[in-house]
DNA sequence: TTCCAGTCTGTGAACGTTCCCAGACTGTTG
DNA sequence: CAACAGTCTGGGAACGTTCACAGACTGGAA
C-alpha cells in the first residue's frame, strides 16, 4: 500500500509551497488564482487528503464533537428518539464536515472516560442526550468550559447548558384540553419519572389546565416502560374507579395502561379515552390506536447542533430553543 | 484556561526522559519500577493526558472506528436495533480506550464522505450496519483494505466482509414449524424486501419447512413498515381468504397485519395465527401480543465488534458469525 | 579479569500540518 | 521618483508524540 500523499507532495506537483498548498486548503486571502487552480489540480490529480491529526495537533481543534448517551436506568425506553436524533446530528455535523463520536455515560466509568475524553481535547463540543438530575458529570463539563449543549432540559443546569426541546407543558395542555373538550369529567394522569424534565413538564401542563381538579388521587408516576403503564392504571382503577380519562405521559406506558384497562373490562374510548405522548411507533400499533402529541423531534435534534455550533464558533451565550408539539388524534381519545 | 500538560512536563516532575514516559504509557518492557513508580505518579499529580492526534500522527493508528449507518429508504424500521448496536459497540471498544465515530450513508454524497473519512486514515476499521446489496462504497472498503465488517450479511460479499447475525433461517423455522404444530393447515407469510439477508433468510426459511406447500399465492413481499404489512396482508386474504395463519417477517409488518385481520373480520388467533419476528417493542403492545422469534442482539453487536477487532489486530481472515435465535409465544400464535 | 547478554535510559528525528515572519512584487499616491 | 499599502509567496518553527539508536550499567560466565 504506498503512502499517502501528503501536503508536499501537492505542492510538488503543483510547483508551489507547502505554505500556499495549506492557504488554499484553508482558503485564506492572498492566493493568485493561478497558484489557486494549480494546487486544486495538484490535489485531485494525485488524491490528495489532509491529514486531520496533524492539523489538530496545530490548531487544537478537532473537527468532532462527542454525543453523550446517559441511561439512567438501563432502559431502553427512548430508542426511537435516539436514533432520529443520531441521524440529524450526524448529517448536520457532516454539512461541516465534522464528526459525531458515540460514547455512553451508563456508570462512574463511563462518565469518567467521557471527562478524560473531553479534557484531552479529543472533541471540540459535548452533545448530550438524556442526561438526568444531579449528574457530576456535567458540572466536570462546565468547569472543563468546554461547549456543550443538550437535548431536552439538564434539570438544574438550564442556565449553564442551553438545550432545545419539544413544548411538554404546553403538548400536556393540548392533550387535556382535548380530553375536557370531548366532555370528560374525571381526567387521571400517569406521569414520568419526576427527575426527568418530560416528567415534570407533562404533569404541569396537565395540572395548568385542570387546576383544582387535578387532585392527587387522580395522579400516578410511571417510569416511562410499558409495565409502570400497566401497574399505574391498575391503581388508578382501584383509587378512582369512575373515571372516564387517563393522559399517560408516554406512547409506552399508555400501551401498559391499555392493556389493564381492557382486562379490567373498560373500553377505550368508549369508557375512559386514552392520551400518550411522542407519537412513537407503538402508538399505531395498539388496539386503538393512541390519541397522542407529536415532537417534532428531528427539528429539535437540529436546533440543539446549531446551538452547540454556534458556541463552537465564539458565540458567548445561546437561547435554549423550545419547538411546538401537536395533537395527533386517533381513536383512542 | 492553562495549557493542557505534555509528556515533557511529565519527564520533568518525575524526573526522567521523554522516551521513558512514552515507555511507561505504552507499557514497553525495560522500565525499572522505580522509574515507573516515579512516572505514574507525576502522570497524576499534574493530570496528563495523552494527545491521541499526536500520538496518531506518528503510529498511524487513530483509535477509532466508524459505524456507517445506511439507509436504504430513508425508512426508519430498524430503529430500535441500531441503539442496541450503538450502545453495545461503544461500551466494547471502551474496554480498548478506542472511540466510535457515526457516519450516515444515505445518499453518494455521504457515501463519498464516508470513503474520504476512511482514505484519510481516520479509522482503524469500518463497522458496516444496514448495508443493501451493490453499494459501491462496500467495494471501495474492500479496495482500501482497511478491517471492515457488518451485522448482518453483506449481500453479494459475504466472503469479503465478515459479518455477525443471528440465525434467520432457522428462526423463520422455528415459528413456522410453531404454527405447524398448532395445527394450521394453510400458513401464508409477509416477507421483507427480497434485497437483504432478512427477506430472503426468513423466507428460505419458511420454505424448508413448509416444502411445496409454500406456493406462490401464500407469499407476498413487504418492505418492513407497518403500512406494506398492511397490504400485503389484504392481498394475502383477498387471494386465499381460507388461510388459517400468517407468518410475517418483522413485528411492526405484523402489527399492520393485525389491523387489517381485525378490519376484515378475522379473530386472532382463533381464525387467523399470526407470528412475527424480531420480538420489538410493539410485538408487547399489539392485541394480542404477538408471537415471535427474538434475536440476540446484544450479542450480536458484541460478535461483530469483536470480529473487527481480531482484524484490526492482525487476523488474515475470521469467520463470520450467526447466532440462535429463540421463540417467544404469545397469544397470536 | 574480560567479555557478553540483558536491562534500562536519554536523545535526535520524524510524523503532516498551520502559523508567522520576511521579503518580493505590484500599483497608486504625493 | 520616492514612499507606501496591498497582494502574494516561501520557509523556519512548532504542535506532542513514538521510534530507533546509542550508550551506560549490571551480573554472570569463561
Amino acid at each position: 500500500m504506498a503512502k499517502r500523499p501528503t501536503i508536499h507532495d501537492v505542492a510538488a506537483v503543483a510547483g508551489v509551497s507547502r505554505g500556499t498548498v495549506s492557504r488554499v486548503l484553508n482558503d485564506d486571502r492572498y492566493v493568485s488564482p493561478a497558484a489557486h487552480a494549480a494546487v486544486r489540480r495538484a490535489i485531485a490529480e494525485i488524491g490528495y487528503i489532509v491529514n486531520r491529526n496533524a492539523r489538530s495537533l496545530v490548531t487544537q481543534r478537532t473537527g468532532s464533537i462527542v454525543m453523550v448517551l446517559s441511561e439512567p436506568h438501563e432502559k431502553l425506553f427512548e430508542d426511537p428518539n435516539y436514533s432520529v436524533t443520531i441521524r440529524t446530528a450526524v448529517r448536520r455535523l457532516a454539512d461541516r464536515d465534522m464528526s459525531l463520536v458515540m460514547m455512553v455515560a451508563g456508570d462512574d466509568g463511563d462518565r469518567d472516560r467521557v471527562i478524560r475524553y473531553v479534557r484531552g481535547g479529543h472533541a471540540d463540543g459535548v452533545f448530550l442526550l438524556s442526561t438526568h438530575a444531579g449528574d457530576r458529570m456535567v458540572d466536570a463539563l462546565v468547569d472543563i468550559a468546554i461547549p456543550a449543549v443538550a437535548l431536552g432540559a439538564v434539570i438544574g443546569r438550564e442556565s449553564v447548558i442551553p438545550h432545545a426541546a419539544a413544548d411538554d407543558r404546553e403538548g400536556a395542555r393540548q392533550m387535556t384540553r382535548h380530553l375536557i373538550e370531548a366532555g370528560r369529567k374525571k381526567i387521571a394522569t400517569i406521569t414520568g419519572p419526576m427527575d426527568t424534565p418530560g416528567g415534570i413538564q407533562r404533569l404541569e401542563g396537565f395540572a395548568d389546565v385542570l387546576g383544582r381538579k387535578a387532585s392527587r388521587k387522580l395522579i400516578e408516576h410511571g417510569d416511562w416502560t410499558r409495565l409502570s403503564g400497566e401497574s399505574g392504571m391498575a391503581r388508578l382503577l382501584e383509587r378512582t374507579p369512575d373515571l372516564d380519562a387517563v393522559f399517560v405521559a408516554s406512547d409506552l406506558m399508555a400501551a401498559g395502561a391499555l392493556a389493564t384497562l381492557r382486562a379490567a373490562g373498560r373500553r377505550v374510548p368508549d369508557d375512559v379515552a386514552v392520551g400518550g405522548f411522542d407519537d412513537s411507533s407503538v402508538a399505531l400499533s395498539t388496539h386503538p390506536p393512541l390519541t397522542t402529541i407529536r415532537q417534532p423531534l428531528a427539528d429539535v435534534a437540529e436546533e440543539t447542533v446549531r446551538l452547540l455550533l454556534a458556541l463552537i464558533d465564539g458565540a458567548e451565550h445561546v437561547e435554549s430553543v423550545i419547538l411546538p408539539t401537536r395533537l395527533i388524534v386517533r381513536e383512542s381519545a
